[in-house]
RNA sequence: CGGAGUGUGGCGCAGCUUGGUUAGCGCACUACCUUGGGGUGGUAGAGGUCGCGGGUUCAAAUCCCGCCACUCCGACCA
């Protein structure tokens, strides 16, 4: 491509709406042009990375089996209405009408036509399994789109659905979808984790997200620095650490007069003991599915947080909402001190199993004013017979790994991969079925597998670039070279630079020739903000027959005759992808 | 969806408090000259219904009311 002829706009300012890394250059090397919240154009540049990051999955699907099709953006409501998401999917979920007045949805997720697609068609175990995938538009009408194309409402995802004749197979493929991924991540020159996550909305087991790491990703990870375990937060758990033994002793159960006193670390210092020895009381309202509501404590030692997904998936809760004061008081409760013991029989509870066999606890007296000291766990009988004990809280920096018991670090990700089951959770209820070997008709079983395609192009950036701009991995850079034709009034390094750009495209290397009548710095800050991997400029040297090498990622400077460009480029290229494979 | 804020040429901003001639600056853009390895310097230009609607007033970018859009913090999410 010939700069000169590009359409190509790179802006001096940062507009300031850009906050991250990725949002800012993008739209600075102009790879994208805001329309509205959350949508987005991609002008050329931005296009060919977004190939190149489809190209790499398509091929690694493909080799994995999966077939891919095209499943409609607009999608009839009905088709919601028969899986019951319809009304479950909440405000996310574009509707709106034809000129008939008949309801649509703009695809954010596509299970439901991808089962109506497959029932009926599929009709024996014979033609399982299946996997199909597409690559196409989705639209979640995000409360807050924010951070460019990370988090948009338009969006391009890859989502594949595979159909299995039992649980097995479905095991089979979910190891082979991870291991797909693994590679197609690899193949990007991506440095990212794969961990264990909640499967949300949707819905299924055995869920795996795949994270690339930037500092500024949206999601927390807790990593094990000593084996494999990785977990979002969300669902990161911990060794249980036997009690501590608490030096204050008391002779027995008391009330302390504590007035005023609700904070932990308020209650702590005014009683006179570690935090760890209290016991914090987090009042939630739990939502659920049929709408119920319901007042659940969860209890935990003062020095832990509640994990809301961890909380609301111990109770199995759609969802969890601060209780208001007033909410508690109707319940019978004392916001302030609340306590496990002598908690009304009616309040449905969770005690965190940091707490078990806890003794000498410090909790709230369920009565205005007043704490408990000194009571322990173990004393079942001040508990009822209702003891409830789940992992609910949430993992710190240094609390010790569940698989090897070393320390767990916490870092941040950005979600660009989930991979789940979803057993017969659509199948079922859309009545698609098979007919099984015994001759039974049997609901499919399901697996689902998405990518965040464009959100992709956004969390490469956030992975690799420096202060200059975006320095893309080989891999998905939209070009690979960049010839710097330093002053194209010389006729000297016009046709020098002209004939090497014919000679890599020859070579079959993406190549971009800046032939612009531009001064050297605006051309060569603008390869650096780009970001393309390596640059040549034809300059002062090219009477000499040499000309400057550089190497965007390591700021490598080096002069090389012309003739021996296309050498190093493959030489680069060569090691450099097949590091990014390792 | 709660809280905060912003809307003035393509981008970044000033002007608004205290209404008053042709609405200004930097970058980018056009033409010419100049310079030519890190966003050269100069001369002359083009480009704006001041987010939209209504109101107050002799007069509104500026004051009042309503609406819309976008951004930020939070809740929520591939």
């Amino acid at each position: 491509m010939r700069w000169s002829r590009a359409f190509i706009f790179t802006l001096k300012e940062t507009p300031k709406d850009a906050v991250t890394a990725s949002h800012k250059y993008l739209l600075r090397g102009g790879y994208i042009k805001q329309v509205g919240a959350g949508i987005y154009y991609l002008t050329p540049l931005g296009k060919r990375v977004l190939d190149k990051i489809q190209k790499i999955i398509r091929e690694e699907m493909d080799r994995a089996g999966a077939q891919e099709v095209l499943l409609p953006y607009v999608v009839p409501y009905e088709l919601w209405e028969e899986t019951g998401r319809g009304k479950k999917y909440g405000k996310e979920l574009l509707r709106f009408k034809d000129r008939k007045d008949k309801p649509f949805v703009l695809s954010p997720t596509n299970e439901e036509a991808v089962v109506d697609l497959v029932r009926g068609v599929v009709k024996s175990y014979k033609q399982l399994p299946l996997h199909l995938y597409q690559i196409n538009l989705k639209f979640r009408d995000e409360a807050r789109p924010r951070f460019g194309l990370l988090r948009g409402r338009e969006f391009i995802m890859k989502d594949g659905y595979s159909f299995h004749k039992d649980y097995s197979d479905l095991e089979r493929e979910f190891q082979l979808m991870e291991k797909t991924y693994r590679q197609i991540f690899t193949r990007m020159g991506l440095e990212f984790r794969v961990v264990q996550a909640d499967s949300g909305a949707i819905g299924g087991t055995g869920s795996r997200e795949f994270m690339v790491l930037a500092e500024n990703g949206e999601d927390t990870l807790a990593i094990c620095t000593n084996c494999d375990y990785a977990a979002n937060l969300e669902v990161a758990t911990r060794q249980h650490k036997p009690p501590r033994e608490n030096p204050v002793k008391t002779e027995e159960i008391e009330e302390v007069y504590t007035p005023g006193v609700t904070k932990i670390d308020e209650v702590a210092q005014f009683i006179g003991v570690d935090p760890y020895f209290t016991i914090k009381a987090v009042a939630k309202k739990a939502i659920y599915e049929d709408g119920r509501e319901v007042i659940v404590i969860f209890f935990l030692r003062g020095t832990d947080e509640l994990e809301e997904t961890k909380g609301k998936n111990s109770i199995g809760a759609l969802e969890l909402v601060d209780a208001t004061p007033e909410e508690l008081e109707k319940a019978g409760l004392v916001p302030g001190f609340i306590g496990p013991f002598g908690l009304p029989s009616s309040i449905r509870y969770v005690l965190d199993d940091d707490l078990r066999g806890a003794t000498e606890m410090v909790a709230g007296a369920n009565k205005k004013d007043y704490h408990i000291k000194g009571a322990g766990l173990l004393d079942a009988n001040l508990l009822g017979n209702l003891t409830f004990y789940r992992d609910i809280a949430q993992v710190k920096e240094g609390d010790l790994c569940p698989k090897c018991g070393a320390p767990l670090k916490l870092t941040k990700g950005i979600e660009v991969g989930h991979i789940f089951k979803l057993g017969t959770a659509y199948s079922e209820k859309m009545n698609a079925t098979f007919l099984d070997e015994d001759g039974k008709a049997k609901p499919f079983i399901m697996g689902c597998y998405g990518i965040g395609v464009s959100r992709l192009i956004g969390a490469s950036v956030e992975q690799n670039h420096d202060e200059r701009g975006i320095v893309w991995t080989p891999q998905l850079a939209p070009y690979l070279v960049d010839i710097l034709i330093s002053d194209i009034k010389k006729p000297l390094q016009r046709e020098r630079g002209e004939e090497l750009y014919h000679q890599l495209q020859t070579a079959g290397i993406e190549t971009i020739l800046d032939d612009r009548k531009e001064r050297f710095g605006v051309k060569i800050t603008d390869f650096e903000l780009l970001g393309f991997p390596f640059c040549v400029i034809v300059g002062r040297d090219i009477d000499k027959g040499v000309v400057e090498f550089r190497d965007r990622r390591t700021g490598e400077k080096l002069k090389l005759p012309i003739e021996k460009v296309v050498e190093e480029l493959k030489e680069r290229l060569e090691s450099g992808i097949e590091k990014g494979r390792g």
